[in-house]
DNA sequence: GACCAGGAATTGG
DNA sequence: CCAATTCATGGT
């Protein structure tokens, strides 16, 4: 059977997981609008059909570019992911248009899945330019935005740093990002309003192909703290290191499956 | 009405 | 470096 996808990829349980906000499900089939680019998806007999753009930048976006048979290996070497790999082997770390990962991680904090996909996606309704054929605006570039019109997306407390980002980030100095190391590039970004570790490392995992990224949140400061911990007391500079020492450039995968395990109630 | 949600900034040890 | 407090809003 021809396969254009690796065996067990699961395209639903990866864009479900909280890794990227602005995508709509409609029976099986995904619309996803990523910065500019807007394309359809799903998942049929093994094969991963694409409507609106290339193969390519699909396939890229979804985190199917990364080694994923060396990372089953890693993730397999530690009986806590290995027991998770039944459920969660389909599984990747996906790779989004940098500046609107950003965004909707600064939107993320102390929030919800379901009103930061509403924050997003006011955002773009309100200053993004609509994407020919898509019925759907692209994710608007920085830009000085007029004062207070920010108010009716309800960002919360959210809204100064949303505000101050679209005025002060430079979109090309974000995304070669991805070409410093580790230490540099999360240094950069905690400097950006409203950034701080675990909304760096998300941006470092979700979009600039950082592996070794472990964004520690509530969900994974509980499972961290009970499974690897001991039950003891970790502070999430503690969590992290010992979650890349052991899963080292996987370490966002292993990470975002602990995540979406423990929401699922299996941890 | 208390409590929590993929935290960050500020302030004080 | 770590710990406590405050921030705005929506859902349970």
């Amino acid at each position: 059977m021809a396969r254009n996808v690796p065996p067990a990829f699961d395209l639903a349980l990866t864009l479900r997981s909280g890794q990227f906000f602005r995508y709509r499900e409609e029976a099986g089939n995904f619309r996803v609008v990523d910065g500019a680019r807007a394309f359809s998806c799903r998942s049929t007999d093994g094969e991963l059909e694409v409507d609106g753009c290339g193969d390519a930048p699909a396939r890229r976006f979804l985190g199917l570019d990364a080694d994923h048979s060396g990372a089953l290996d890693v993730l397999r070497a530690d009986p806590r992911t290995a027991a998770l790999l039944d459920s969660y082997a389909g599984m990747r770390v996906m790779q989004q248009d940098p500046w609107q990962c950003l965004v909707s991680f600064v939107c993320s904090a102390m929030s919800n899945v379901k009103r930061i996909q509403a924050n997003v996606e006011g955002i773009a309704e309100a200053f993004g330019v609509p994407i020919e054929g898509a019925g759907a605006n692209a994710f608007p570039k920085p830009q000085r935005l007029a004062k207070g019109a920010l108010r009716p997306i309800r960002l919360g407390w959210r809204e100064r740093y949303i505000d101050e980002l679209f005025g002060s980030v430079d979109e090309a100095w974000l995304a070669g990002l991805a070409g410093k190391s580790f230490d540099e590039a999360r240094a950069a970004l905690v400097e950006l309003p409203g950034v701080g570790v675990k909304v760096a490392e998300c941006t470092m995992a979700f979009s600039l192909g950082f592996g070794e990224s472990c964004p520690v949140d509530v969900w994974i400061r509980r499972i961290a703290r009970r499974h690897f911990f001991g039950g003891k007391r970790a502070t999430d500079k503690q969590i992290a290191a010992r979650l890349r020492r052991k899963f080292g450039k996987w370490t966002a995968l292993a990470q975002q499956i602990l995540f979406q395990a423990g929401r699922d109630g299996k941890l």
